[in-house]
DNA sequence: TCGGCTATGATACTTGGTCTCAGAGAGGCG
DNA sequence: CGCCTCTCTGAGACCAAGTATCATAGCCGA
């Protein structure tokens, strides 16, 4: 059976949590996927891999992860909830690809000048944003029909 | 017993859709309310004002008047689902305070930069970005404390 | 090896929301 | 007015997602 990769183990054991086979099964149908999972999709998943990890497993062990920066909610198109693993460290927003549910990541860097002038418009103070963005990946938007304001060179 | 004001029964005419007396009562409860209420939250209130009104409509009704644009749903922190009488029209963001739960309407048009930037960086066609940024209000922020002295990047 | 702590599985429960279905009520039309 | 249609409603079953509880298993350090 597939592992978890040794980048993800390293990750839980760096947040102070232990690897045990059922961490280990969810953390790696997660890696496999490659796209925000649902809490239904996921508990099959975890099912068919080993029927005996319970539902209250999945959940508890989401957490952990999440709490160890590891996977991140995202809220899916329909309010339904989406569990990903991430690659990047640290606080991050999603772009996620309608078409091919591929996720990409916005790091903090990128919005906090935006978030800034929220702050300053509007007199508030920012505390805590997530947002993510629902779209189309320039794989899925096609070749040779890329939308037509999208010449530009993007790095 | 209050009646939601002319304008919010107007929006809904506009709407084509009919007023209620239920749906008098949730769309005046949701204006009384001025801050997002949550579904539990929302559920218990209608049936304080009309205990025949089943969950059904509550439901029913945030569906038809959310298609009128005139309420909205906003994520609240902890995963929960408010819902929100807006009264900007047109798509457009939210800035809730969690000090007295008061919203902000954000308009797509200070979003739209950032938006276009990101399609820019990560060759991504955004077809629907719908955020809600939580902090605090200038009000809340208290009085006397220059917000310069208390400006907090963003987590 | 012993004690404590963490993680687990089973299960019941809560919350949020949908679906179905029969019936009430309003509006249009002859 | 009477009828027809269409929208909206209430009741309640159902479902999905997530939490709480509790006894137990297993790891780990002393």
């Amino acid at each position: 059976m597939a592992v978890a990769s040794d980048a993800v183990r390293s990750r839980i054991l760096a947040a102070g949590q232990r690897i045990t086979p059922q961490r280990d099964v969810i953390a790696q149908l997660l890696e496999a996927a490659s796209r925000p999972l649902g809490a239904t999709e996921l508990c099959a998943a975890v099912a068919a891999e080993d029927p005996r990890i319970g539902r209250a497993t999945v959940f508890r062990t989401l957490a952990a992860l999440e709490q160890a920066g590891i996977v991140a909610q995202v809220s899916l198109p329909g309010g339904q909830t989406g569990y990903l693993l991430c690659g990047t460290d640290g606080h991050h927003h999603h772009l996620v690809c309608q078409g091919c549910g591929g996720v990409d990541d916005v790091l903090e860097a990128a919005v906090s000048p935006f978030l800034r002038r929220l702050e300053r418009d509007h007199r508030f103070r920012v505390d805590h944003a997530s947002f993510t963005i629902y779209g189309t990946c320039a794989r899925c938007a096609g070749p040779g029909v890329p939308r037509s304001a999208r010449s530009t060179p993007a790095r």
